[in-house]
DNA sequence: TGTACATCAGTGAACGCGCGTTCACTGATGTAC
DNA sequence: TGTACATCAGTGAACGCGCGTTCACTGATGTAC
């Protein structure tokens, strides 16, 4: 190994050692986060971690993309776990598992994410990129089922505890974001299951901040069990099939 | 009018002026509200909000408080406007909108009641009491159609376009709290019923969370459509009958 | 009605603190010949 | 292999700022007799 790459190893290590201290002082302070605070800890002057990070801002950028592709790595790890893939509700359930448990593992970035956003902050457009890839592996449940015939166009007729919903038209205006939302990350899926997946997005991430943000606090206590079973709602309004063997 | 109802009076405007301004405070700083910039723009020095507010945190916790009564109160005249009582569908329409439209119209303070909880600030339980305000006038359009005979125990059987979901019992330990659930805001109501209120509930504020945290853009543009879609699917999975005349 | 006293709102200075960022610097480590 | 130079990490002092809170004070407004 060539001096030169050894000192790039320790500015990396530097690099992470820094974000690892700063993504502590998240948990206390919230997005607030104070450069000096993270030299104190790391024992070195507050000019140095200029060394690292050019700004406040940027070592916050960092984090911020980190926390999304962390929760994409475990959500993705989650539904490659389950090895037959037919078996999309253990997929669908997996995976949104995965996304619960590294919110309430790393609240402070969970909260960084899809919490209040910070004030005169604006993220940069890779952060779009790295939440999509969580969104993916969802869509991914879909598509799969869809295109091997286990899903219909119309949520419930293929096999799902729910009937057919009564045709009711979308509105033009909504088909057209859910045409454009399909381009990204959901290939080939019909508008109505699009929706569908949209829908139970909206109450995964809703409900994961519920709890993450206390509004759950003694209204409901056995949160595992739940949150499984909204998410098997959701598995049931989109007509995933019950599993083979329970 | 007695000389000290004046001063009483008085004081009631500047409390009242301080908070206005800290409002506006909030729209672009965010939860890390600065006393002394309060008093600036009030042109006080600082030490004098001190007559007015004994800390902070104090002015914070009245901006809380008269936040959740803010939105209690646009909940609640949205239903009451509803002069056909028995028209759930419609009820429940005009509370949910008015919840986004108040969270679309101050974003802020919504960020401050449903956004990530502020790092070392405990809320105290007034603010339970103002936020089950809200949570009631949804409850009651279910009471009020179960107790009216229109909505059964079932979601769906009373007449709704969704059939009833097959009976799948609940977890025992999620029934506990759903009656418990039941104490303070849905009396009567089935345990079912309440599950699908809560499903509902989580539902709404992720999806005010999603539109007002900027989840929702570049998905989808449509905010009103897509909102009012997603509310008439909750209406049906509740089985609110479709309105009379449309 | 008039006066002595009490209450109260607001002032201005100060305490002690923390912050992000810049800058000239030292000394160690790497590179070129 | 040895030396002259360039790169780079980290230091320490400083700038200019804002913050929450306390405290003795002034002067106006209200109250009691």
């Amino acid at each position: 190994m060539t001096a030169a790459s050894i000192r790039a190893r320790v500015r990396a290590e530097m690099t992470a050692e820094i974000k690892a201290v700063a993504r502590r002082h998240l948990e206390t302070d919230g997005a607030n986060l104070s450069l000096r605070a993270v030299a104190r800890d790391m024992g070195m002057v507050s000019s140095a971690v200029y060394r690292y990070f050019a700004s406040r801002d940027d070592l916050l950028t960092a984090l911020i993309l980190d926390a999304y592709n962390g929760l994409a790595d475990a959500v993705e790890a989650a539904d490659a776990a389950v090895k037959d893939r037919g078996q999309l509700r253990a997929r669908w359930l997996a995976a949104t598992r995965a996304v619960r448990h590294w919110a309430l593992a790393t609240p402070a970035e969970y909260a960084l994410l899809f919490g209040s956003p910070v004030p005169g902050y604006a993220a940069p457009p890779d952060t779009i990129a790295a939440n999509a890839r969580t969104a993916a592996v969802l869509a991914r449940v879909l598509v799969d089922g869809y295109t091997s015939g286990v899903l219909s166009a119309q949520p419930g007729e293929g096999g799902g505890r729910w009937p057919a919903r009564p045709a009711k038209p979308l509105a033009p205006t909504v088909r057209t974001d859910l045409v454009r939302a399909r381009e990204g990350i959901a290939a080939g899926l019909p508008e109505e299951l699009i929706l569908t997946g949209l829908t139970s997005w909206i109450q995964l991430f809703g409900l994961v901040s519920f709890e993450v943000f206390g509004q759950l606090n003694n209204v409901i206590d056995a949160r595992d069990a739940f949150f499984d079973e909204q998410m098997e709602m959701l598995a049931d309004l989109a007509g995933l099939p019950e599993r083979a063997s329970v």
